[in-house]
DNA sequence: CTGAAAGCGCTAACAT
DNA sequence: ATGTTAGCGCTTTCAG
């Protein structure tokens, strides 16, 4: 509580000491009390609990032990799809003994880049990571890791070492399919920023791919330079409809929160959903869900993405992290046949 | 790739060996360039550039040098709570060069514990926790950590350290006296596993012992023992009306999604709000404020809670250290006049 | 500004 | 089942 120069943690040598052993072995009845006679385990726990010991795994993970730490780098925590995955990771690192130290790229390459350096200077037993345009030195601090390392959200790339996601490309082409199908001919698009947001891209381009291999094109583009956000999407949906030539019957948006901005925008404008107008998101977040005509959507897998990703660690943790070829799961997406398309 | 032993990686002797200068000095090019002579850092950079050099910060961390991370620990993920105060930590830590480690205590007392000693055996800069009924065992090695602590959320306790939150039992207490200003007469209250979630319990002293000193009392109570949801609440309020003697004419949940659950019941059911029923939750969450009719609640400043809890964090450790008198920070709440009570 | 010595606290490897 | 030896890779003193 007051000041003074903080006394020096009990260590394993004073644990020892008082149980009347050797250091190593009150190391082994402390870590894995199988290892040792039941006596000195008891012996060297009551020394340990006495003291106050608490184990020092700077020094263990140094000497050569096991971390349980793991690197998990995302792009930001403000969109509530990484706290999906987040949790996700956490489900299965929490049993498992693990914690994710966090490090947030912000979508800079560069930023992304510092975070693999610094994360790995911990000598992590794994990396997770959902890439944001990676520097090619990031590619080969990966590369040379000598651990396992998840990159994660899209399947449409190739790996490091593993990855596991969904095809976004595949997600667009879809959703161009289900909209076609359903009868619009004029198809506009609404995006945040996509120089920064690959996957994103990665959707619009799987969704133009589609309507072109169909006859059919994008009438309007509208790409907004920020981050998405539902206000972004409702004066999106705004500006594209005041400054478009010819209104168009169906926008894609790309993703849940600029949907739902869009869907604002028809409610406060008395635009009725689907007729006048059709929306479809990407994501399937509760709030788009929760909306009273529903939105149409594709339902990303997120909470999965980071329990595979988990599991896909832990895994070649138990094998010896004897590499395999490079491994690349893909946890699907599913349409949201919602009201509004 | 392929399989066979890990290659050692550089060290910082090699570093300092090719750069011709000793392995001190490379390290504090490395570190601080600014304490070396020009010339000398960059031969040192260039030296570690050509082997890959990557820091070692176990072994930095062991011999003395700083720790950058900052250990966390929170009951949940799945609440968007807890993602919020996460994404405020990350704000502040991020820019400073901090990295969380994360551990989710689940709302269990005994796990936290675990998480505690776990977190604190790779010896972080400081730990910031959202306790869960903390058992003494925990406060004592809190006490003791020799880091700075800050326990959030809540700000009606005895802080180990530092706290910063709200006061749980001032916001219950301010909803009730919003809800008696508004003529509301029949009180329920409607909550999830209390047991676990003390800060929901602490809101509900602060409701009652407010409604007590203004001669009211809750007409009904119905806690159900699983964690909150929207369908907990759905269901929640059904099984009220259906068993209260007599109808309330205002339900306290124990939070927003509980509470949104309960104005879904109200939408099916053909029950006007707030007329026939009122509802108040508490967290002031998206969802609750996109829905047709928006809900009156309380607004928690999550975000805000993880920025202060890591600025009080960073402080310390600018400032040295120094213990000062413990130090309790309170964000503040606001009540939200939705269009349900 | 640079260096030499010493050691942080622990565990793997090899005995016994 | 337990101990001995050695060293992980770096940084903190303390000197020059």
């Amino acid at each position: 509580m007051q000041g003074g120069k903080p006394p020096r943690k009990p260590t394993l040598s004073q644990v020892a000491q008082i149980a009347g052993v050797s250091e190593i072995t009150a190391s082994r009845a402390l870590r894995d009390s199988a290892s040792v006679t039941q006596g000195t385990a008891r012996k060297v726990q009551e020394a340990a609990a006495q003291l106050g010991y608490l184990r020092n795994r700077l020094a263990g993970a140094l000497a050569g032990g096991p971390s349980n730490q793991v690197g998990v780098i995302l792009p930001s925590l403000a969109n509530i799809v990484f706290a999906d995955v987040l949790k996700g990771l956490e489900d299965h690192f929490e049993d498992a003994g693990f914690h994710p130290v966090l490090g947030i790229s912000n979508y800079d390459p560069q930023r992304e880049e510092r975070l693999i350096r610094d994360l790995m200077s911990w000598r992590p037993a794994g990396l997770v990571i959902a890439p944001s345009n990676s520097t090619s030195a990031s590619r080969k601090l990966l590369a040379g890791a000598g651990f396992p390392v998840v990159e994660i959200m899209d399947v449409d790339i190739d790996p490091v070492d593993m990855c596991v996601g969904i095809s976004h490309h595949g997600a667009g082409a879809e959703m161009a399919r289900h909209l076609i199908e359903r009868g619009y001919k004029r198809f506009a698009y609404i995006g945040h920023d996509i120089v920064r947001d690959q996957r994103a891209l990665t959707r619009l381009n799987g969704f133009t791919a589609t309507l072109e291999a169909a006859g059919q094109s994008l009438s309007a583009t509208l790409t907004l330079d920020a981050p998405s956000s539902v206000t972004l999407g409702r004066n999106g949906l705004a500006q594209l409809l005041r400054e478009a030539d010819q209104a168009p019957d169906v926008v894609y948006f790309s993703n849940d929160d600029m949907a739902v901005g869009g869907v604002f925008h028809c409610m406060s404008e008395n635009i009725s959903l689907p007729d006048q107008l059709a929306i479809a998101g990407f994501n399937g977040l509760e709030i788009g869900q929760a909306l009273p005509v529903p939105l149409t959507t594709t339902g990303s897998n997120r909470v999965r993405i980071g329990q595979k990703a988990a599991g896909a660690i832990l895994q070649r943790l138990k094998d010896g992290n004897t590499a395999p070829a490079a491994q690349s799961i893909d946890v699907g997406f599913t349409l949201v046949h919602g009201g509004t398309a």
